[in-house]
DNA sequence: GTCTATAGTAAGATAGAC
DNA sequence: GTCTATCTTACTATAGAC
């Protein structure tokens, strides 16, 4: 229990912890996982090799915690933005419930859009592929819930191309120049999304 | 000029590259480009590290060698899908076409689901990300002029989103079980799909 | 053209002092 | 908890005989 009483104060340990988590999201998302080199890591993060070790199992460790953490936030934004229309007295039609998690998570891309870049575009450590996967399907799985689709014919496959033109946008998203275009583009796709799943 | 008026006969050198490739295509498929390793190949293909740098010019030229193979057969396919189409007196609007292509396109992703699945996995060597990306625009250019967009209001990320839905749905008929999930998942989305271009 | 043997190198991980 | 120094392993790529 050396570190008991942890997970709050800014204690130094702490404070290495963070850093670094920061300078592995800079390089990791600059090369990639597997040209990203843990040398680079602790020498942006102003720590030693040692202390990597200390707080992460190692090299694929330290991604895997960039993911949950950045997933956990995508995740809170989308479920906000809903959880606050519901609250606002706005629609509860589940459809325009998607849309309006859909926009908040396609904002959440724009915004972590190195991580986005990063996460969307495939080559992480063995193995990772298929955790993204399955978070996938857990999402597929809250979507189709949320949408009902058993009420109407293709309903499954409608599920599955309206979130896929999601995830896509995203990856789009965070590959714009500009916030303008980014939003603009986030803007036209759901448009084209709510076209495809009007009833 | 060694191999001279080589392109053709089954002489031995030839025979050598494609078992080196036939090999390649199995080890990058079963653990993905990084993982892969080049003693595991020649070993399958029963040749030996030398040769496989006398025809290649290493891990990563093999990779896209097999990449180009792999896209100019998928290309085929949806060109000759089209150009039989048209031939045979059958229906010249644009969106018909654009239909056959892609159901020509995920009846090759399953064909080749192996090397479907690795390359629209991710991760390939540095650098690859960039060339899959080209592909994928020429890929929108070609469907954009197609289908021209400008007639129509969101008709580019119209378009975007047509073609997003063809490439991904290609990743999850790669991965179905049998030919008959494959092929009805790839039916239920061309559905979805006139769908949502139904103009 | 094909092979074996080896060089060269890079990088993830560990040991143990402070 | 943090550090430096080192170990170890794995693998690409080359050299040079046949």
């Amino acid at each position: 229990m050396t570190t008991a009483l942890s997970g709050r104060g800014a204690g130094r340990a702490q404070a290495t912890r963070a850093s670094l988590l920061a300078a592995a999201r800079e390089v990791f998302a600059s090369s990639g996982f597997a040209e990203a080199n843990i040398a680079d890591v602790v020498a942006k993060a102003g720590a030693s090799v040692g202390s990597l070790y200390h707080h992460f199992g190692g090299k694929a460790d330290l991604y895997l915690a960039l993911f949950e953490d950045y997933q956990a936030r995508q995740e809170d934004r989308a479920a906000s933005a809903v959880r606050e229309a519901r609250s606002d007295g706005g629609s509860h039609d589940p459809f325009d419930l998607f849309l309006i998690g859909a926009d908040a998570y396609l904002r959440g891309c724009w915004e972590e859009r190195e991580l986005s870049r990063m996460f969307l575009a495939g080559g992480g450590p063995p193995g990772f592929e298929l955790i993204a996967r399955r978070r996938y399907r857990d999402w597929l799985q809250v979507n189709s819930a949320l949408l009902r689709p058993d009420q109407q014919p293709l309903g499954e496959t409608l599920v599955l191309v309206l979130t896929t033109v999601v995830a896509e946008a995203g990856r789009e998203v965070a590959i714009q120049d500009t916030r303008e275009e980014a939003m603009r583009l986030a803007d036209e796709v759901l448009e084209v999304v709510s076209r495809i799943g009007a009833r």
